[in-house]
DNA sequence: CCGCGGGCCTGAGAGC
DNA sequence: TGCTCTCAGGCCCGCG
């Protein structure tokens, strides 16, 4: 499930191969994704330099020499892949280094730098899409985006005002991307413990200018970040599809402290809860009724 | 405006 | 190469 810290490190994957380099080739072997691949999409790529490739939220942003951004996202089950031609391209000619394109690879960039790089995609919940740069922010997908979560600007009073008066619980809140953009079950199911609050408190609790509700205000925001940081070392986590570019797995997976544990024993020092298994908003949570209050 | 729940999509895994 | 069922969840959209 591709979350921010796995979008992070997928970045980090392409980045050195994608920035500086041109599409050669595009090949789009499936238009059909969550939405239809933007019209004449081959032709808007081929022959453009990728100037930068960013990351806002869980969309990875690559700037095109055009002056279009070319946005992408992982969906549920998307993942990037490089590799390397074996000689010099010859011009019009391409062809895949790791043998025939898979069931799911559904785009695939043959770029300059000799570097291969597919998307696969089984679930198709994936998108690609192609927005002129001045029109980047007031595009519906990223419009409605909150602040970025290890950004400067998200600290314990925009979370607190974003909380405020709402009546649904912090699981809910934390998932939504306008309130804090780029985490997912995994991540605000063990910033929640992190940060001992409970999956199913209020969220407005969490919204005044001082005592409790903003000392847990500031301690979930640096749970946040502590999370998303110590995901991101590690490389992400794979459950199931998640894949560095190289083809190596995350890490992250083994330091959860309560996602995908239902029956073991909290990892709270001291804390002699045992991780419990809810359903919120017909997805799984987990969390210790006994430290997270 | 807000919150909730359905639907998209496929593979893995359980149960028989 | 067993078949069927359920579950997984990011995101959008319609409903009340």
């Amino acid at each position: 499930m591709p979350e921010l810290p796995e979008v992070e490190t997928v970045r980090r994957g392409l980045a050195p191969v994608m920035e500086g380099a041109r599409f050669r080739k595009v090949e789009a072997r499936r238009a059909d994704l969550r939405f239809p691949l933007p019209k004449d999409f081959v032709k808007r790529l081929e022959g453009k330099a990728v100037q930068g490739l960013g990351r806002r939220a869980k969309y990875l942003l690559a700037d095109l020499s055009s002056g279009e951004v070319l946005l992408m996202h992982l969906g549920m089950s998307g993942s990037f892949r490089v590799a390397h031609e074996a000689k010099e391209a010859v011009p019009g000619e391409f062809h895949h280094p790791r043998g025939a394109p898979g069931k799911h690879d559904h785009v695939v960039f043959h770029m300059t730098s000799g570097a291969v790089v597919t998307f696969n995609d089984p679930r198709r919940f994936g998108s690609m899409k192609l927005v002129p740069r001045a029109e980047l922010e007031h595009d519906p997908l990223i419009r409605a985006l909150g602040p970025e979560p290890l950004g400067n600007v998200f600290d314990a009073a925009m979370l607190a005002r974003a909380c405020r008066g709402r009546k649904t619980s912090l699981k809910a809140a934390l998932s939504d991307q306008r309130v804090v953009a780029g985490l997912g079950n995994i991540y605000v199911c063990e910033a929640l413990h992190r940060a001992r609050l409970s999956p199913k408190r209020r969220a407005g609790t969490l919204a005044t200018r001082t005592g409790a509700p903003r000392e847990r205000a500031g301690r979930l925001v640096a749970a946040i970040r502590a999370v998303l940081h110590d995901a991101i070392r590690a490389g992400g986590s794979s459950l199931r599809d998640h894949r560095r570019t190289d083809g190596e797995l995350g890490d992250f997976q083994h330091a959860f402290r309560v996602y995908d544990r239902a029956g073991e024993p909290c990892p709270t020092p001291g804390c002699r809860g045992t991780v419990r298994r809810i359903v919120q908003g017909a997805r799984s949570t987990f969390y210790c009724p006994v430290c997270q209050k």
